[in-house]
DNA sequence: TCGCTTTTGTGAGCAGTGCTCTCGCTTGGT
DNA sequence: ACCAAGCGAGAGCACTGCTCACAAAAGCGA
């Protein structure tokens, strides 16, 4: 037999060990430089390989990045859901707002991060699959909070233009049958403006223009949760 | 004196002749294979020239994007203008919803020099001086129409919650003293949020998930004229 | 236990990059 | 006619992603 350790072989284990060092290095250089510095060998050095050896777990730096995108969309679900969860009581307003601020504040935080999941997709034209549901955890963060405000009395219909009116039933048939077509229309809008207001002030496009915008953001988020239609605070 | 020729001496011609060649052949790379592999020695190569000469007229790589940073800004400036003037006796909402229009068709068709001045900033941190007023062009467009709809009777004021007050006296007093304050904070959000829309669209984020983009970003962007305050059609 | 295959790690090497420096040539102004 | 400034060329440095042939090492069936 063999070592009768913990699971599958110690190799498997010194894999997954090794690939979590290389990501978490990159992932430093990433928050300190940028995706446009990181660079494989400088990786590679830090961890005292050759660098060669780096693409035995990863075969080329785009795979590395998107690695780290699924981390990255990963991270900033959890700091949704987190904020979600610190404001489970509070009204729907109130909770998507909270959440709203999470967003923010994790892209603060984090803003090579940011920058590498919703600025310029560096790599090709079209996200790997594997990031798509890495993706949708935050919007699902928001689609909870709003699935509540209609199972209670607490969601208006926003008003719903004829035009738009197949593509509203389409998207609520394929993603949320449980609510209406017109709160679904407007919240997939109010989702991409959310990351519109994070993505300017983070991007400096809000220099010289906003300046106290702990405020303007909180209600801006406001705005865009009465758009979706949740009237309760 | 000198050749008595157009103007200022035939060799700084000669330098905006070859700047502009630079430039030119330096956004086709752009636009062909985006921003990370514009490569200095590629546009020299194109130009038949040595790459150190290229050093002569732009000091760095750096140097050279915000060249393309600032042309961009200007023809994305250009687009809404024209998109204006082509709707100039339409009403407030139109203007503004063709206005969006123009910038999200500029967009898909440069997606390249969208990414480099709204997606991650690639240089530094902070945007050269010299891309502001650039950039400003867009959103005076946009200023313009709501100032009409406020010197006619087509304005609304959006509701203004206490604590955005002084932030929104700020604005209005620093950029736009003819406007209410209520509508000048309601514009910077929606001009963020435009761009939310666009870049989530651009960017892929849309994939999947809204399927008929024209008609879905037409109200979009409607909705967001109605936010500002701009209501007759 | 032996032997075999698969997996890891290594170092050299290729093609490409941004950028610097020195060297000559051309040009413009005086 | 001279001299300084501008401009282009080439070599070179330090770096990058990536490939390849090769050597240890680990796993596994016999």
């Amino acid at each position: 037999m063999s070592t009768a350790q913990g699971a599958k072989g110690a190799r498997a284990r010194a894999r997954i060990e090794v690939t979590a060092a290389i990501k978490d290095e990159a992932r430093g250089q990433l928050a300190a430089e940028g995706a446009a510095k990181l660079s494989l060998r400088a990786v590679a050095r830090e961890l005292g390989m050759a660098s060669s050896a780096l693409y035995r777990y990863f075969p080329s730096r785009d795979d590395l990045l998107t690695a780290l995108i699924i981390d990255a969309y990963n991270s900033l679900g959890e700091a949704a859901e987190a904020a979600r969860d610190t404001a489970a009581d509070a009204g729907h307003v109130r909770r998507w707002t909270v959440v709203c601020e999470a967003v923010r504040a994790w892209a603060l935080a984090h803003p090579h991060e940011y920058a590498l999941i919703y600025g310029s997709p560096v790599p090709g034209y079209t996200a790997p699959d594997d990031t798509i549901p890495a993706a949708a955890r935050v919007a699902y963060v928001f689609t909870g909070i709003v699935r509540d405000a209609h199972q209670g009395p607490g969601l208006a219909k926003p008003p719903l233009p004829a035009e738009l009116r197949p593509e509203a039933h389409r998207m609520a048939a394929e993603f949320a049958p449980d609510l209406p077509p017109e709160t679904v229309a407007a919240f997939v809008a109010a989702w991409a403006e959310l990351f519109g207001l994070v993505g300017f002030e983070l991007f400096g496009q809000f220099n010289r223009v906003v300046e106290d915008r702990e405020t303007f953001f909180r209600h801006a988020a406001e705005r865009l949760a009465h758009g979706v239609g949740l009237v309760f605070p």
